[in-house]
DNA sequence: TGAAATGTTGGGGCG
DNA sequence: ACGCCCCAACATTTC
């Protein structure tokens, strides 16, 4: 092949709206995909476990959308620079493309690799693919970056419209580029005119858990890749979206849209979700407000780039936070506080990779307030075990939840989980779920008494009352 | 995207 | 019939 074009996937596990992918397929030369799977990079934050797992099985999804179009998806792990110039040096390819990302080490990291290929004259591009807004797009009045989020949002409902998703390149146009792999090159040296391209297997990257097997129940709630995520963006679009605002706060109810998990790895777009949904039915501005906070979290992250380690309102750094043991961490990790709704919300977590999102609330809430302990602490479990994990909404969230986010909940606020529980379990469904020994003699005690140690967690924020 | 305390109101029981 | 009290229901304030 002449000057191949090599298409980097990240965070965009995906063949449909797949703007570096679209414009490889324009530029007409065949097309190189490769996946980096880098831990080693400054700055690059290992994934956690249920991520890992995710990871796997929609690169796996994903080598197979690509083989069906007669691409090979190359496995390369190591620091992405250097891979990525390895990638260059054994392709002679003429032009990189990918999709960009927000956080400040991947910018950085993506910057160093565009002006080193740049500088050997290669058309090295980066494109907007996985948020509807660039951050760097949108400012305040006084040309700052927002803050608070129904500002932003309304900015953002004012801008121009996201653009229309892009087509999945077919088989046929790929083919037509040639020199690819459509014979299976890859698995079969010698069949086509490309050299041989060295790939990694996935497993040899040992993403699945091993020793123990802990992933059966995500294998039981999750099918990653492309074609189930589209499969779910129909039905809840179809049939979930109509009760969205009226069930999505009951966590007995399949009502959320559980595409969160599509978006942190890209299996859907933002533009995909944008456009699918009809925007004058019911449910379609509370939806697309929740895919709005995404949004928010991404421009946050952008601008504030320590979002995920330090609070934002400075205050907070001296908030006497509670040591933790680990007798306490244990038991809110494995629900085991003595609080029905908090240990059904994190045993749902620790079965299905995902948690509902009201009680992500109350059990963010009751590690923070009604244990008092710092935010960062409950952030890196929920790293490890969503399969959503994204450094943006998680930091955000958690952050919100802290108060000591920009725009975050005040600080008084703590949720009653015994009274959530009234307000959205009523009848015990979701509680009954995942923790049916609640109420009997082998159901431990509350390992604090909510009245007190609400009133714990208000006289310890006069610390930053007022800031 | 809260909860609890405090304040207000209005209907009904009852002397 | 009337006023008083109780208290649920709702509203407002405070944390």
């Amino acid at each position: 092949m002449a000057s191949p074009t090599l298409v980097w996937f990240r965070d965009d596990l995906r063949v449909a709206d797949h703007p570096a992918l679209h414009a490889a397929v324009l530029r007409g030369e065949p097309i190189v995909c490769v996946y980096v799977f880098d831990e080693v990079s400054d700055g690059i934050r290992p994934l956690g476990g249920a991520t890992r797992w995710w990871l796997h099985h929609s690169l796996t999804a994903l080598a197979a959308e690509l083989d069906a179009r007669g691409l090979t998806l190359t496995l390369r792990r190591g620091p992405a620079a250097a891979v990525i110039a390895e990638l260059h040096a054994q392709t002679n390819a003429g032009a990189v493309y990918w999709n960009r990302r927000y956080g400040l080490a991947e910018r950085e990291i993506d910057a160093g690799i565009k002006a080193e290929l740049k500088a050997r004259g290669v058309d090295a591009r980066s494109f907007h693919a996985n948020v509807l807004f660039e951050p760097f797009t949108l400012q305040t009045g006084q040309g700052q970056p927002y803050r608070v989020f129904t500002p932003f949002w309304r900015a953002c409902l004012a801008a121009p419209a996201p653009r229309k998703p892009l087509p999945a390149p077919s088989a046929e146009t790929v083919h037509a580029l040639g020199g690819g792999s459509s014979d299976g090159s890859a698995n079969s040296p010698g069949g086509g005119s490309s050299a041989h391209l060295a790939s990694d297997h996935l497993d040899d990257w040992r993403l699945l858990p091993t020793h123990p097997d802990w992933a059966g129940g995500l294998r039981d709630t999750w099918v990653p890749g492309e074609k189930a995520a589209h499969a779910r963006l129909r039905s809840f679009m179809s049939q979930g979206l109509p009760d969205y605002l009226a069930d999505r706060d009951v966590p007995a109810i399949d009502a959320t849209s559980r595409l969160s998990p599509r978006l942190r790895f890209g299996e859907l777009s933002p533009f995909q979700l944008w456009h699918s949904v009809a925007h004058s039915a019911p449910g379609a501005a509370g939806f697309l407000r929740e895919l709005g906070w995404r949004e928010f979290a991404y421009h946050l992250l952008y601008h504030f780039p320590t979002i995920g380690t330090e609070n934002m309102r400075s205050a907070f750094h001296a908030f006497p936070w509670a040591q933790p043991t680990d007798e306490v961490l244990h038991r809110w990790q494995q629900g085991r506080t003595g609080i029905p709704l908090v240990d059904a919300g994190m045993r749902e977590l620790w079965q299905t990779g995902v948690m509902h999102n009201r009680i992500r609330m109350v059990a963010a809430s009751f590690l923070v307030k009604n244990l008092l302990l710092d935010w960062r602490i409950g952030e890196a479990w929920f790293w490890d075990t969503l399969v959503d994990a994204d450094p943006a909404s998680n930091s955000m969230n958690w952050q919100w939840v802290a108060g000591s986010g920009v725009d975050a909940a005040p600080y008084f606020r703590v949720f009653n989980p015994e009274l959530q529980a009234k307000k959205f379990d009523p009848d015990g469904t979701y509680i009954n779920e995942y923790v049916p020994e609640a109420g009997t003699p082998v159901y431990p005690e509350p390992m604090v008494d909510l009245g007190e140690s609400r009133q714990r967690a208000l006289d310890a924020y006069e610390v930053v009352r007022g800031s």
